[in-house]
Order: structure tokens, then sequence, then C-alpha cells
DNA sequence: CTTGACGCGTTATGATATTACATACATAGA
DNA sequence: TCTATGTATGTAATATCATAACGCGTCAAG
């Protein structure tokens, strides 16, 4: 089973698991995990939520990296092109992806209460998506297909 | 059949019939369609593309409007909150809706030659989205379902 | 006629993102 | 070893998108 952010989780484990495969995927692709752009996924695996790149570039400067806004954007940008990291739309902000490694479209499930961000299996869905575009002739290339809703944690009155 | 942005067609009736949609759905709601909402919803009725706040405001202010940021965003914010426009996240842009009135949460197919925007139902794949998202325990309230690809004109030699 | 709700205009500011250029660093020839 | 080259980082400046806060005018209810 993935590791569900939703539910309680060593999430020590989890994210040390997430680092491990972003190391050996990128070392299959040739591409090179700097400081900057490890430190930067490493922020974005503290905890399954969404971060702003001024979030993450403020981090990076109290660590004495620079503090100009290309600094966190390159990184972010590298780690979304190879991969390792979602950017989400609805909230102009970027969520270390879960399963880096294996080529996938996740549909983002965003909680509202707590702001958790999950990635859900999105073949389904994408398929519906297509076939919606299709039969107006349109072809999807990529699609951005996000969820604002509650979590099973903040729905609970626990 | 709907208006269907991506073939020909007579758009002057096209964009007619909406406004008329609209302002009959408006009048339903008891909310007002003022000389700049209306301006807003026409100048987005113009081609079947969406259009940056500021892009409008520009337009507004060429008129003799207000050419301060929130004379747009208000107006903007307005339709959007009546169902006569949508927000198009991944183009930071707004677009005017086709089905007035007829409560809907369509997914949009956005060609990335022409930039032509067109709302396809979304009920299968919100169907879809809801299922993937039950699996996880997650409840959802609000998606945007947003792809990028080829319109049919785009897509051939022609 | 007053009052209050609403829409609009304006100033100012905040938040997000990119361009352009300079500097440092790695590594692969010569 | 010594450059040459590509890549990564640092920085300044600017562009783009969005909101907060305030004041004025209009209009209808009381
Ligand atoms: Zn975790
Ligand atoms: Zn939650
Ligand atoms: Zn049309
Ligand atoms: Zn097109």
């Amino acid at each position: 089973m993935d590791p569900q952010p939703f539910h309680d989780h060593d999430h020590h484990q989890c994210s040390d698991a997430v680092m491990s495969q972003a190391e050996a995927s990128l070392a299959a692709s040739g591409a090179r995990l700097t400081p900057v752009r490890r430190r930067v996924l490493e922020i974005l695996l503290e905890a399954h939520r969404a971060m702003g790149a001024y979030d993450v570039l403020q981090r990076l400067a109290a660590e004495g990296y620079g503090n100009q806004p290309p600094v966190a954007y390159r990184a972010l940008d590298f780690l979304v092109e190879h991969g390792l990291a979602h950017r989400i739309q609805r909230l102009n902000a970027f969520a270390a992806c879960m399963h880096p490694g294996e080529a996938h479209a996740p549909a983002f499930l965003i909680c509202r209460v707590c702001d958790t961000v999950a990635e859900a299996p999105a073949a389904p869905v994408r398929a519906a998506l297509d076939g919606a575009a299709a039969d107006l002739g349109f072809t999807v290339e990529r699609a951005s297909i996000e969820a604002l809703g509650l979590c099973p944690a903040c729905r609970e009155p626990s």
C-alpha cells in the first residue's frame, strides 16, 4: 500500500522512502540532485502539504542559500520536470511527489481544513476526460485534476 | 446541440444567446447586471478564449470605466459567483460560461495552439474522480478539471 | 429627508513569477 | 595540468496577478 497522507503513518519512513526513490530515479536519468534541489525536496517532504515558492525560498534563505525568487523557482521547476514534485495550480504551490519515478499524472485531493494534499490514481478520471474531450474532437495532452474537499480525518467529528 | 467553440459557427448568434440566458438567469436570482458587469461579460464573449483580469481591465479603461484592478476583479468575481463566467486556474484567466443558468462544473479543454477554451460535460469525469477520492476516504466538494491539448481545427494540417 | 446597502473609483500594497546577467563549479578534452 | 564547455547558482530588476482599505455617488426603504 502506498503511503496514505490522510492517515496516521510513520512519516519519517514515508519521506525517507520517497527520498530514496527520488535519488534512484534521478540517478537513472543522469540528472543531478544538487544541495539546493535536495534541500527543497526535503522541505516539501516535511509534510503532505503544498508550499508556495516564497515559503520554500524563505527556508532556503534561512539556511544560507540564495534568497532571490529564481533560486526557489529553479529548484522547484527542476523537481517538477523530473517528476519529483507536482505543481498544484489551484494553490499556486508545489508538493513533493509521493511516487517519484513512476510516470503518472495524478489527481490531487486537497483538504480545505488541514491543507493536506494527496495524490489519487487518475487513470479512470483521465480516461473519462479523454472520452469527453474526444466527443468534441479534442485531444488531451496534459490535464490538471484538482479536488477540494474534506479528508477522512477532518470529516470525522473525531 | 450546444455551441461548439472548436467548430465554425455563427458566433454572433452564439454570444447573443448566452447573453440572453445570462440576463434571464440573473433576473431570476435578483442580482443586477450593471453596465460594467455587462460589458465585462460581453468582452469575455467576444471569443471562446480566456482573458486575464488585466486584459479585461485595459478594455474597460479604454471605454471610460475605471482603470484600477479592483474594477475588473470585482466584475469578474461577480460573474463567476453567479455562474456567468469561469475561472481557468491554469491560465490565471477567465472565460464566459457557455451555459449560464444551468448549474454545472465543467471540464475545460484548452487548445495550446489557438487558445480556444471549451467546456466539456464533466459528469462522468467527476464521477470517476469522486470514486477515486472515496477510495481514500476523501469527500470531493469542488473540482477543477482542465485539459491542455489540441482542438480539432489545430490538429488538422488543414 | 435620512439612512443604509450597494456599486464603483482610486490608492496602495501584497503575492506570485520571470528576464537578464554575473559568478561559481563541475567535468571533459588538449 | 590547463583550459574550454556546459550547468548550477546568485542577484538585481521587473513583470504579472490579486487584494485591502477608503471614499463617493446612487437609489430605495423607512
Ligand atoms: Zn508521510
Ligand atoms: Zn484534512
Ligand atoms: Zn461562439
Ligand atoms: Zn485550437
